[in-house]
DNA sequence: TGTACATCAGTGAACGCGCGTTCACTGATGTAC
DNA sequence: TGTACATCAGTGAACGCGCGTTCACTGATGTAC
């Protein structure tokens, strides 16, 4: 590592600190790179030198807390409660965390996730890790017995993400929704996956 | 109706008309208000005089399509083959007339669904009736018996609005992604959401 | 070790573009009398 | 019925702003010899 690598890497820092703070404050649409390069005391091209563009930069200042943040669900997870506890825990610290600006990560899950040709990739391979982990845990439950064997695990861990992102939008659109509210809903929702809605027998 | 009236329904009919092939044409990000104005033969002003601003126009010139599309496969749904066959098919309908231009109906998702404030509330109005209607259905589904009683139905509708919007999302995303595959894979999804993944009373 | 040159992170100003908004206006249509 | 005025849809040009990109450049650091 040069001394030129070292403070490129000092710079970049200073960037999404900048970033960071910019972003929290006045919210993703209303700062500008202009703004950032101000707070970080570069030029506005050395942002782009180092962030292809604004969502990158979005991405690359949220991305590490987000990781942050799922680590710490997972860490304390109720493994002994099952499987409905587990998720339901996973989820409900996610909400917490995300509650704490929920304009900003709304935008941020409008410019990655619905961004055309995967252009900042970074939290849709975070997404992917996190579906691997999930199919994994499910796979960990049909080994317990817990779930049934034919149950497709992959598509299992998709159906769970997409009624996780579905409730988070929920959350994140209306700030009448309180967390709690939300992490109820998403347990019933979880629930009636878990173990069907139909009556026994009549499934397809 | 005046005849003020009536030009004014008029003009607006031929900026629906406009924008419809404009964006359908060269996608939404990729043509402008001044295109649309150009290909209308009005003047830019006129057209933010009829719509607040371009997402609002997005809207307004795809909202009758997708109505149309919805009513048809309602038209056609298979009533007499059970739950999981009707929303397979309204899916699947509503799957291949969004084929018909990906970009573009990824583009309106993106724009009224993660849209802070409401600005923009065509979509969001008619989702909200969309979920009605589902409701409706599994209610009349506890009727027949064949949804569990204590299967809170709103909740269910929504769960399956957001298995819908997620395998949705996918096939918007990814162009190697076919519409048989997509409908598959929320076949899957769905028959695991109706039977549950959980083995039989492990339920929690 | 020193020298001469190459590399490259960062600069600051400018460009072209799209956006929503504003403005004074025109001229057809509607209305009061 | 006609006249005088009010209303209002639409105009076209301009504005300010944010965006990504480009450009020639500076000057510190790295490297070949």
């Amino acid at each position: 590592m040069s001394r030129r690598d070292d403070s490129k890497i000092e710079t970049r820092e200073l960037i999404l600190v900048a970033a960071q703070s910019m972003f929290w404050e006045k919210g993703a649409d209303r700062c500008t790179i202009r703004d950032i390069a101000v707070e970080a005391g570069v030029s506005p091209a050395t942002i782009i030198v180092h962030f292809k563009n604004k969502t990158a930069l979005l991405e690359a200042s949220l991305h590490e807390d987000i990781e942050k943040a799922f680590s710490k669900a997972q860490a304390t997870m109720p493994v002994e409660d099952g499987l409905h506890a587990v998720l339901v825990h996973m989820v409900s610290s996610m909400f917490s965390f995300y509650d704490r600006n929920r304009e900003l990560y709304r935008i941020l899950i409008r410019d990655t996730f619905y961004e055309p040709d995967h252009e900042n990739p970074t939290m849709m391979k975070m997404l992917e890790e996190k579906l691997q982990l999930i199919a994994i845990m499910i796979e960990q439950e049909k080994s317990k017995g817990t779930v049934r064997n034919d149950a497709e695990s992959s598509l299992a861990a998709s159906s769970f993400f997409f009624l996780y992102i579905g409730v988070l939008g929920d959350l994140l659109r209306d700030p009448e929704l309180s967390v709690t509210a939300a992490t109820g809903r998403f347990s019933v929702i979880l629930d009636q996956h878990l173990t069907g809605i139909l009556t026994l027998g009549a499934g397809s």
